[in-house]
DNA sequence: AGAATAGTGTCTGTCAGACACTATAGA
DNA sequence: TCTATAGTGTCTGACAGACACTATTCT
């Protein structure tokens, strides 16, 4: 039986906590990726994440937030685990195992911050092929992109990338964005409407049209899963 | 930044790898469950797992499937990732990470190994709680069945808890276990046609009535999703 | 014949797609 | 008035549920 008591007994893998950080901007779909200060990959592009330190980390969820926390200054407002990533031959170091968590949040009031920053950068999730990135990374990224589009399907993730108001219209056109592909407004009214996850505002907004109605999440509303998906 | 060259400059979590593996039996599911024959936890039921071996594993799903086939004595056809479980106190040895895995299997081959043994057995996933499990062994079950209760109602994903070759009545009751409602045979029906993943076989066989058509699993067939659930 | 299971035909209900139509703001 | 965007009304289409009906095998 393989379980010793003994803690050092087995080498261990080397353990790394990752995230893909997405928000939409510009009508596009953008990951926050940081200029690696160490070996390996040094001076490449790749995911914010790094090591969990037992002594003060409660789980591995902290340690995503953390490591988040430390690049953007703020707590995406959506995390969840995408997958984990291993291999003996994925980091020269050796054998390795990356648990990759996948966040979502608004482009304002991350986009102050790593203004201020050289080393933390939005690229657009379209666009990655030319940066040569860190480990495998960009396989990684493509895989919680593809989770994103098909969660966008069937569930409002996507309000997780605006800011708390908004309207129809910047949900819609978020969404699009995501799956792209177009989706029908009269749809998206529909959920919005049946699945009373969302509280309408008091004032309406200017769009370039007739004023538009916003919305925000209700407090400790559950983002819930629709029995069917956009068939586009 | 945190990630240092030197591989030791951080005291690694501990790291194992557990799956949970499901199948119905005896109108029941039921998920295999292995003694515990070293600490902690010592003599009590919990998922078989261990510790990755750097040196001869490629990546931790070749983990996986080595503890399921020391235990079983065959490859399960199907396996994915569940999810990771980590913290500081749910081993009493530190800080650990236990990446899991959800396996499906058809009872018949695996019932005639085990049965030599006396420290792996099928045990109902409804019974659980009067084992008193290791570890946070329980809860990460109950996920899993959570899951595969899920996936059950938008794929053909139970058709890996069956023989290879099975009828519709089999694999209607065998959904029907698993998300503990009954469903429409028409639409059990519906879905196995359109989803063009199976062949019907030449032979039928006996079923107490009238003799019911055998099907297979296409080879290389992937198992689609629909875009609806059964709503039950 | 009667019971049991397999399999079909077909109507209803739900919800997404399509798209015309109305409403309202700014230039 | 013209354009742009918001929002409504309503028909169609896909597919799941319901359930009656037929088919076939065994006792």
């Amino acid at each position: 039986m393989s379980e010793q008591y003994d803690i050092n007994a087995f080498k261990n893998p080397l353990f790394t906590v990752d995230s893909v950080l997405f928000t939409v901007a510009n009508d596009t779909l953008k990951v926050l990726l940081v200029k690696r200060a160490n070996e390996p990959f040094i001076g490449k592009w790749g995911l914010p994440g790094g090591f969990v330190d037992v002594d003060t980390h409660h789980d591995t969820k902290q340690t995503a937030l953390t490591k988040l926390k430390d690049k953007t200054s703020v707590l995406p407002p959506y995390l969840e685990q995408l997958q984990v990533f291993s291999g003996a031959t994925r980091d020269p170091r050796g054998f390795s195992v990356t648990l990759v968590y996948f966040a979502l949040i608004a482009e304002q009031g991350v986009s102050a911050h790593i203004a201020t920053v050289d080393d933390v950068q939005w690229k657009e999730v379209n666009q990655l092929h030319s940066l040569s990135m860190a480990f495998d990374h960009e396989m990684i990224i493509q895989q919680a992109k593809a989770r994103l589009m098909q969660k966008t399907l069937y569930s409002m993730l996507p309000v997780y990338c605006l800011p708390e108001h908004f309207t129809i219209g910047q949900l819609k056109k978020c969404i699009e964005i995501i799956i792209e592909k177009p989706i029908q407004r009269k749809s998206l009214i529909r959920r919005i409407e049946s699945s009373n996850m969302f509280e309408a505002l008091e004032e309406k907004v200017k769009s370039g049209g007739r004023l538009a109605q916003q919305y925000r999440l209700k407090d400790g509303a559950d983002i819930i899963n629709f029995e069917r998906n956009f068939v586009v």
